[in-house]
DNA sequence: AGTAAGGGTGACCAGGTGGTCACCATGTCT
DNA sequence: AGACATGGTGACCACCTGGTCACCCTTACT
């Protein structure tokens, strides 16, 4: 029988790398409706069938392409949550860590935007709950930290806490990856480490006199 | 001769509605290259023909309906920017107007954060550039004003509050339109104005103690 | 009554899609 | 030499897409 999973994992990895890295590139460029199989295979000369024989349908080559990301993205973050030091220089290396993490896998995030507001993407809410859960999870603990530790102003509500950071962090990444060309929205600051220190120091002091 | 824009707009103007409304659900459930001017057909009862006639092609369908849209989207702003008070409550105020906006108009919305992270749509970047130079004139004037008076904090970049403010506004309005269900990362306030005024306080006094 | 114009129609077209499957090539056992 | 398993192939299928166009129907004007 040739038409498991286990036959594109039995292939050289140089060849798993190219069809993977050639596929995760049409999604990014096209989202899923729109990505082409017949694209896809004619680019890496091999026969349309071969995909099949490795995935089964299309849904199967995203989800196997999309749920290696998601554990992927999880990472980076741990790294810094078992870290010393305030909270504010924490959130500023999450800023940093994160648009690291976007840089090293820039198709994989543009996979990830699209489908943030575009329902059909198979498993989807699995996914995006999933990112999410991480988040607000990671962030969580940041910000109960902080609390014990008084580094935040009383008073504070934990979820809208939450969800401000997650918004910041959200944003900065977005900008970060697709700069929004021409208006004069996006920030002046040049490097990421720059804007990231800008990011940090509004979430500390807010914008009020 | 029967194949202008005009055609179009001779039509009476319920009839005018029911095909622009039910055009504009399509592009809100599948954006540009899913949406199948089939189904809008079969829905209206009318034949494939009369929208190539009315519109030209797909995309002029588009354009029609949205550049509609982006004229509307600015009237909301401009009437805060002649409004008297303070920085802060004026940027309240901009919360609530856009939410509103939003729910006089979900499906336009809807099209809108599509359009957001998916490059093939017709006039893409023209249509965000639009939006784009509008919100930052706006919210530019709106912090020009308050430097002025002296309610930011001194030694802010002004490109940088116009960027922050616009995150904020963008991920306010996000938030609003499409909730994310589950995880715990949405803010616990109900209501449209609790959570506008949540979001003010923030960016006056930020997160640090 | 004749005619011109405009809205409306739907069978039809070329092209692309995801998916199938009978077949081929190669290597490894007995 | 034969049998079997495995990976690989591409013509083929049903279906859907945006778009076309020759034709019809109704109204208005002469």
């Amino acid at each position: 029988m040739a038409g498991t999973r286990q036959t594109f994992e039995n292939l050289p990895e140089e060849k798993q790398d190219r069809v993977l890295t050639e596929a995760t590139r049409e999604f990014a460029d096209h989202g899923y409706q729109d990505a082409s199989i017949n694209r896809i295979v004619d680019r890496l000369g091999i026969a349309k069938g071969s995909v099949f024989k490795y995935f089964g349908n299309k849904a199967g080559l995203f989800e196997h392409i999309f749920s290696r990301a998601v554990a992927d993205f999880k990472g980076p973050l741990k790294a810094i949550r078992d870290t010393d030091g305030d909270f504010f220089s924490r959130i500023e290396q999450s800023f940093l860590a994160s648009g690291a993490f976007i840089d090293a896998h820039p198709l994989i995030y543009r996979i990830y935007l699209k489908m943030l507001f575009n329902e059909n993407f198979p498993l989807r809410e699995r996914f995006l709950g999933e990112i999410r859960r991480a988040h607000a999870k990671y962030l969580g603990a940041l910000v109960d930290d902080a609390v014990a530790s008084g580094e935040l102003r009383p008073g504070l509500d934990r979820e809208m806490t939450v969800f401000l950071l997650h918004t910041m962090l959200d944003r900065f990444l977005q900008n970060h990856a697709v700069p929004s060309q021409d208006a004069g929205i996006d920030p002046a600051p040049r490097t990421l480490a720059e804007r990231a220190r800008a990011m940090t120091e509004f979430l500390r002091h807010g914008l009020g006199a």
